[in-house]
RNA sequence: GGGCGCGUAGUCUAGUGGUUAUGACGUCACCCUGACACGGUGAAGGCCGCCAGUUCGAAUCUGGCCGCGCCCA
């Protein structure tokens, strides 16, 4: 190494002078711009300080999404000061007088424990293993009271010199009280003290009081009910205890149990010799339950926890510290069902919001997929109703004709029964009994996750109404000459022996052998012309051989005619613009009656004979062309039959392996047989053009809009659809047939005769109908039509359509033919496709593949609202994402993040605390951090807003995740904690709490509907108005407002913070060290900002004393330094870290000097200066100007001496 | 074969013309800190698939190539 400079001074003075209002170009008349606009530079002027974060990171700012300081957090500073010398192990508030009464004054620097916290001092005390009275006079300067070195004693004078006596005891008595008895929650839960204390939040309903008042909540019950010595409290492990044993995770480490995990091993096991000696636990400390919680064990628990150990009450029943869905998701679903909130009005007031469940299939098992859907649609349910619109998610299901009956049959067949074979009447009976089983678990794979579904309006495809609707539909459009009955090649199941749509086909790559055949000439001379073929047992029905006309192999052999192989026929040659020249010689087999181009030629020949069927419903080969010896084998055998046969007689000139696609049944995957038969079509085509000029149009819109190409190419290549199966589940097709006459009717009822020839004996038709010729109805069939009713009118059209792009076509497509065809309108404003799930290894999330698991079982493992949050973030909803574990395990850490924000408000809301019905007024002089977070809050507000209206669910999880981790957990609740605790005056604490109850009530408001339940929970913690948060209104951003000046200087803070942190790590000081800091801004307005902020960044960033240098001083040295664009910060730097330190300074330096190279290649270059937009053009020449003094401060730190010489 | 989409740290992902490229998971180090170890602090980890082009300037726009996925045939 070139440099080894003695001491390290990390970065450089920057050029750049705080940039504050002035340099921010953020005016009166851009009060909403986001944080891209022309606040940018400046912004990323104080991003681009000089904090050595190599590799990652920019300065938080006002950067909603890209907070990239670490969370505030204080390490000791006034906490530890707290816990310091004047450690009085007080027992409680009426044995010490010493401690709460605040007319006795300590001594200046003596600080005593928090009153709030003394009961819990002494249970420390304990289990340290000291008698309290061993503690009773230490004093300051004396080590923290705990057995963690001598280093303490830095960061307690150092607190101490710096600030005085300003942090001692505060002693006004309107204050959170110092005894925690009294100190009440707001939330009304007084297990112990209700009696005796009035209802502190009155206006909560009492009715609700049962549910905001947990008492069956087994962990809710105040320790001492349970004894003087409790037992562990049996947070029940759901892994272990409530998993059946028999049962894997089903989605990886579900149950990961904390014993297994080496840290806390580590920790635990003295023999490992890291730490933590082994302590005298309390026998209730000893894990049971296979979840040995260490703070727990080391007494640091929740309050409500512990035994009483003074005899005094706790009062305050708090919250456990982790959130258990298990029965706080039961309750809350109960409440919503009770309060009948979910029920729409029979007679909307206004524009309603209309969300038609898409049915699921009734004899079906609803995946995960089916979970994100509805999560989706939850989330916007929900959003909507507390917008105070008319909202209504109707539910049903759908009753599945052919995936229905493949499953009975399936059932039956394993008890020997041939479902065939059965009467109709029968196998009704089976399928109803199926359906009643399967309906069951539908529904309770829908409330589980709590949706805010309207259950009365539940519906069934197969209700009176459907089928009204569905006959009325057909005989409709038949009388409309839209429906028809007509022979054509329809793709056949041959194991379902129906018909299905092409839809239902799915095509799949096959091998298989292709058979070059020789079709030797009628008239006996030599040769023939050679025809490829993989069906060859379709030879049978050949009527013809065709070539291309233009096709010059062949144009000899058009009008000779070939003996069919294997037969005695001889058929023509024919030309046709069907055939394809390339497959094969060229010559095709022409065997209409099972092959859709096969068909499509012989119409246009019409002088070909029609032939006979040679496959049965069976795809047995049948009837008078097939040679006798080959009736009766099905497809397969006959294949291998004839192609041995031809092989025998010399007519197969080669064979080649090929890869061809194979339809298969989507329901019981057997190869589709292409086959002519007599079916009932839609002529959709005709249907078509107003829904394409509707999405064209944006009367309809498409999420993700690239789908709308997929629509479009869709719509545009309309083929009939065949809406009749040879079924016996659905519904019936109303036709009905003369036996006299044959004149066919299409009735509602079953006509009393012939309309033409008033016969009486009509015939029903046999079959019924597509499954979707009933779900196209759905989004008005379900309102009730063609009834005109209140539901229809109030209702109709439906706003969001939320479904899989898989039945893009099947459904959406129909949905909007049959809303403009039948009432004239749109059936819904908007589609929204969710992606797919991948597992994750990434495969995708099917049945088939069994990686689906069970959303019963996932919700019950892991908690609605934690897989509701895990199916929006981070993984995009329109967008194929991952789900398992680890993306759970983050929801689920969320979720306690946000339980444990909401847990430490409560311990700082004194009892009369209301409800904040609109954002607290700041006083004057009120901390910065409270207009930041009101401005943060009051921007995420309005970015939230902006992300649900666009479909942008990932987006709008991400920024309250965003807000809450980062901004309100991190930062807010860290910076103002010592104003929640009372010690910057009654004012500021009043404010502190005023707002972060505001900034959290709000908070939950807008999280309910991504996770209903815990924040259900946590709002009735909270003071709060209204019976429930699921109809509480959603707030308006413009409740607070956006500050940019705010956010801008508490970047500068925030940003201070981490570079002494930073520091410090780079010093490798110890992190419960406080170290002695300076600081040299780099001008007058950053110098104004950094010493008001003071005590803020001293106590976040944990240094004793912040001494500012002027500009022109020296630095001593033996500091090291980080250099931001507004001041360079210094912390001493041991000997020991020298090395290592101009290690990382000349790297610093590397990377910087890159950087330069790189900004003034671009300004040496003339058509960058020429073209470039002036404002560009400066911002790069103050950045050049930046790193090249920051670069020169490398230097000169770089040559300085080192710490050996001059030690601080 | 046709169409559409996607390639960004080990993994997932944000980012639609000027950023020292976002966050999360995982990794490493330190830390049981009076809300949270399901936690905190700090760190390491990226030729933004490759090659051209457009542009003063490309992760971003265009074209080609490679790889992957989906849909249709």
């Amino acid at each position: 190494m070139v440099l080894r400079p003695r001491s390290g001074v990390h970065g450089v003075r920057p050029l750049l002078p705080v940039p504050l209002r002035p340099a921010l170009g953020v005016g009166a008349d851009a009060p909403r711009s986001g944080p891209d606009d022309d606040r940018r530079p400046a912004l990323r002027a104080v991003r681009r300080c000089g904090v050595p974060r190599r590799g990652r990171g920019t300065a938080p700012l006002a950067r909603p999404g890209a907070p990239p300081l670490g969370p505030l957090h204080p390490r000791g500073g006034r906490q530890r000061s707290r816990r310091g010398p004047e450690a009085v192990p007080v027992v409680g508030e009426r044995r010490h007088p010493r401690q709460g009464s605040s007319n006795r004054l300590p001594d200046p620097g003596v600080r005593l424990p928090h009153p709030i916290a003394a009961p819990r001092r002494r249970r420390d005390r304990v289990l340290d293993g000291r008698q309290p009275d061993q503690r009773q006079h230490v004093q300051p300067g004396d080590r923290g009271g705990d057995d963690r070195g001598a280093s303490r004693n830095l960061l307690w004078t150092g607190v101490l010199r710096h600030r005085g006596d300003g942090l001692l005891v505060r002693s006004d008595p309107s204050a959170p009280g110092p005894d925690r008895a009294d100190r009440q929650g707001p939330d009304g839960r007084h297990h112990l003290h209700d009696r005796e204390r009035p209802r502190p939040w009155p206006h909560v309903d009492p009715l609700l009081r049962p549910l905001a008042v947990p008492r069956v909540h087994p962990r809710r019950v105040p320790r001492r009910r349970r004894g003087v010595v409790p037992r562990a409290r049996a947070p029940v492990p759901r892994s272990a205890a409530a998993r059946p044993p028999d049962r894997e995770p089903l989605l990886g480490r579900l149950d990961r149990d904390p014993r297994g995990d080496p840290r806390r091993h580590r920790r635990r096991d003295p023999a490992r010799g890291l730490r933590a000696p082994p302590r005298r636990l309390p026998p209730r400390h000893v894990p049971e339950h296979g979840r040995p919680r260490l703070a727990r064990a080391r007494g640091r628990g929740p309050v409500r926890d512990r035994p009483n150990w003074e005899g005094v009450a706790l009062s305050r029943p708090e919250l456990p510290s982790r959130f258990d869905p298990g029965a706080v998701e039961a309750r809350w679903q109960k409440a919503w069902d009770d309060g009948g909130y979910f029920h729409a009005p029979e007679r909307p007031s206004g524009p309603a919001f209309t969300l038609i469940l898409p049915p699921p299939n009734v004899t079906g098992v609803l995946t995960i997929g089916h979970l994100l859907g509805g999560t989706a649609m939850d989330i916007l349910v929900r959003w909507h109703r507390m917008r105070g619109e008319p909202t209504l998610w109707l539910p049903g299901i759908d009753h599945a004709g052919l995936s229905t009956q493949v499953q009975v049959r399936r059932r039956l067949a394993k008890q020997g029964i041939r479902l065939e074979a059965l009467p109709r009447e029968e196998i009704l009976a089976h399928i109803e009994r199926w359906r009643e089983e399967h309906e069951a678990r539908i529904r309770a794979q829908l409330k589980a996750p709590g949706f805010s579904i309207d259950w009365a309006r539940w519906r069934y495809t197969m209700d009176p109404a459907s089928v009204r609707a569905t006959k009325q539909v057909f005989v409709r459009l038949y009388e409309e000459g839209l429906i028809y009955r007509g022979e054509r090649i329809v793709n056949w199941d041959p194991v379902l022996r129906t018909a299905v749509s092409d839809l239902e086909v799915v095509h799949r790559e096959e091998d298989a052998e292709l058979i070059y055949v020789r079709y030797e000439w009628a008239d006996g001379k030599p040769g023939g012309i050679v025809v490829a073929t993989v069906r060859p047992e379709t030879i049978f029905g050949d009527v013809a051989v065709a070539v291309h006309p233009d096709d010059e192999r062949h144009r000899d052999a058009v009008g000779r005619s070939v003996r069919v192989p294997l037969t005695d026929r001889t058929v023509p040659v024919i030309a046709d613009v069907g055939v394809d020249p390339a497959f094969g010689n060229g010559a095709l087999k022409v065997t209409p009656r099972h092959d859709l181009l096969d068909y499509e030629i012989s119409r246009r020949h019409p002088e070909l004979p029609v032939p006979p069927t040679i496959l049965d419903a069976d795809a047995r080969l049948t009837g008078d062309w097939v040679p006798e010896l080959y009736r009766g084998m099905d497809r397969k055998k006959g294949r291998e039959a004839s192609a041995n046969a031809l092989r025998e007689a010399g007519l197969v000139e080669r064979v080649e392996r090929t890869r061809h696609s194979v339809g298969h049944s989507e329901r019981s995957d057997a190869v589709i047989e292409p086959l002519l038969s007599t079916q009932w079509f839609v002529r959709t085509p005709a249907l078509a053009p107003p829904v394409v000029a509707a999405v064209r149009s944006g009367e309809i819109r498409i999420h993700p809009a690239r789908w709308e190409l997929t629509f479009f190419r869709w719509m545009e290549g309309l083929q009939d659809w065949c809406i009749s199966r040879q079924v016996t589940w659905g519904h019936l097709i109303p036709v009905y047939y003369c036996d006299a006459c044959h004149a066919e009717t299409a009735a509602m009822e079953r006509p009393a005769h012939c309309p033409k020839c008033r016969s009486v004996r009509l015939t029903a038709d046999p079959d019924v109908l597509d499954t979707w010729f009933t779900s196209w109805l759905w989004p008005f069939a379900s309102l009730g039509w063609p009834e005109e009713t209140a539901d229809l009118r109030g209702y109709y059209p439906t706003s969001v359509l939320v479904t899989g792009r898989d039945i893009m076509f099947f459904w959406v497509a129909r949905m909007m033919m049959a809303g403009y065809h039948f009432l004239g309108a749109r059936p819904f404003s908007d589609v929204y496709f969710t992606g797919m799930l991948r597992d994750e290894r990434g495969q995708k999330m099917s049945k088939h593949l069994g990686n689906s698991p069970d959303p019963l079982d996932v919700v019950r493992e892991r908690g609605a609202d934690a897989v509701r949050f895990a199916l929006v973030f981070p993984n995009p909803v329109d967008q194929d994402g991952p789900f398992g574990g680890p993306t759970l395990d983050g929801a689920r850490n969320f979720l306690t993040k946000l339980w444990n924000v909401v847990r430490f408000t409560l311990g700082h809301l004194p009892e009369e605390m209301e409800s904040p019905r609109r954002v607290p007024a700041l006083p004057p002089g009120a901390a910065l951090e409270h207009r930041w977070i009101l401005s943060r809050w009051a921007r995420t507000a309005r970015e939230l807003d902006e992300a649900l209206a666009a479909f942008e669910f990932t987006k709008a999880a991400t920024l309250l995740y965003q807000f809450v981790w980062h901004d309100l957990a991190d930062r807010y609740v860290e910076v103002a904690k010592e104003a929640l605790q009372g010690q910057r005056g009654e004012t500021e604490a009043r404010t502190a709490r005023e707002v972060l109850l505001f900034v959290l009530e709000r908070t939950l408001r807008q999280l309910h509907p991504m996770v209903p339940h815990v924040t259900e929970e946590l709002w009735h913690a909270l003071p709060h108005e209204g019976e429930v948060l699921t109809i509480a209104p959603w707030p308006r951003p413009s409740e607070a407002s956006e500050d940019a000046e705010a956010e801008l200087t508490m970047g500068i803070v925030l940003e201070s913070i981490r570079a002494l942190r930073n520091l410090k790590a780079e010093q490798k000081l110890p992190g419960t060290e406080a170290p002695s800091a300076w600081v040299r801004p780099s001008g007058a307005e950053s110098r104004a900002v950094l010493e008001a902020q003071r005590p803020t960044i001293l106590r976040i960033a944990r240094v004793a004393n912040l001494t500012f240098l002027a500009p022109e001083t020296a630095v001593p040295p033996a500091l090291a330094a980080s250099v931001t664009p507004f001041a360079e910060f210094f912390v001493p730097q041991p000997a020991e870290a020298a090395a290592a330190e101009a290690e990382a300074l000349v790297r610093e330096r590397e990377k910087l000097a890159g950087l330069l190279e790189k900004t003034r290649a671009r300004l040496a270059d003339a058509g960058f200066l020429a073209r470039a937009p002036a404002e560009v053009v400066r911002e790069t020449e103050a950045k050049a100007r930046e790193l090249a003094e920051r670069i020169g401060r490398l230097d000169e730190h770089l040559r300085r001496p080192g710490p050996s010489e001059a030690m601080i």
